[in-house]
DNA sequence: CGATAGATTGAGAGTTTTCAACCGATGTGG
DNA sequence: CCACATCGGTTGAAAACTCTCAATCTATCG
């Protein structure tokens, strides 16, 4: 959606290649640019100081990232990280600014965009109080497998996105798999039963 | 900020009155308005089946709410209520339409206070990881003590603010006096080192 | 002054994490 | 092509933490 609003603009654009573990930007760092990824797999996560890590958001083909510190004009509160080789458009702050102010509808995209972002983020909050780890760890498998279906995602990055050990996403997800409700293959699984996955502690 | 770029709007618009503990809208209601708090107290929580509530968000005097929803046009996550006698002034769609249509460079704001409210509710998240009760708890003391040193925070509040119990909070509480770092006044409290609360667990 | 909502405290239970060992697949260099 | 190193996955056992439940206490307000 906000790729197509954009797209006009991205030929004029340069292209970064990043492989897997290579970081596009740090927590920290003042946001310069817009990034749109053209081919490949960026994840979003925070690293607390005792090394512990959070995976905040995935974002896959075109899907537009580091919008959120350049329009609160903040610095990063995270790191984007490459989950697998990519290549990503950068749009420079001043040609946007420009593009925005020649097109000032395409505020409402990106608006629609982040407060779409903030209710999925105070879900997933309200869900740590109110949810086991045990539906949290299947709640992550369905959404990161449903939308990402090619990706092979470690128990770690599991682990990360349902802030759980990846300890725990291994003994749950072998529980599945004697429940006959996922089934693992190789380090990769496949869903097969989506709605007891969803109503595990019910 | 915001409530400065609608002031001259407001004063055609209808005040609503709301005592303690009233709602003024409901999670999965579809926005109609947006809401400006005159003066009062506002909460948004999420409500789970299990009945745990978890607090996201504290309206204050001038500020905006019920705006995730509106600009994302989704029904809403969360449920709103008066945290005290409040007078809310209530802005209906349409006049906030033709309001931006008019003046669109107002969405800069908007995007930038949503922008901001993701950041937070993020590191919020990835605190749920990386961060103990303890520390949660007194981060949630400083937050809604420094913010709202007038208010009466509740225990439950407190708990539902930190994502914890308010037995937790109770306890934590009790701790913290014992250690110098705050000041228990009746069911009010007093904040007398701010910074030892903040390094609780280094 | 009594009623009631809120606060405190204790004890026990339950869940999840941590630490550690081990396994298996994958990939690299000799 | 094999040996080895490495990374990711699995599993067990123990420890830690926080919550739940229950009883009791105490502000606050009509």
């Amino acid at each position: 959606m906000i790729y197509e609003v954009f797209e006009e603009l991205l030929p004029t654009c340069t292209t970064k290649q990043f492989k897997r573990n290579e970081i596009i930007y740090h927590e920290g760092d003042m946001p310069q640019d817009l990034y749109f990824v053209e081919n490949g797999l960026i994840g979003l996560f925070h690293i607390a100081e005792s090394g512990k890590e959070t995976f905040l958001r995935v974002f896959g083909n075109k899907c537009i990232f580091g919008h959120r510190s350049f329009f609160a004009s903040e610095k990063y509160h995270a790191t984007s990280i490459a989950l697998a080789d990519s290549s990503i458009k950068v749009l420079p702050q001043e040609k946007c600014n420009n593009f925005l102010e020649a097109n000032p509808e395409v505020l409402k995209v990106i608006v629609k965009k982040v407060a779409m972002d903030l209710g999925t983020a105070e879900i997933r909050l309200a869900g740590q109080q109110d949810k086991s780890t045990n539906q949290r760890i299947a709640e992550s498998l369905i959404f990161l497998k449903f939308k990402y279906p090619d990706v092979v995602w470690t128990r770690k990055e599991i682990g990360e996105y349902s802030c759980s050990s990846h300890e725990s996403v291994a003994r749950f997800m072998t529980k599945y798999e004697n429940l006959g409700l996922i089934k693992k293959i190789g380090r990769d699984f496949e869903i097969l039963n989506k709605e007891k996955l969803l109503n595990l502690d019910s």
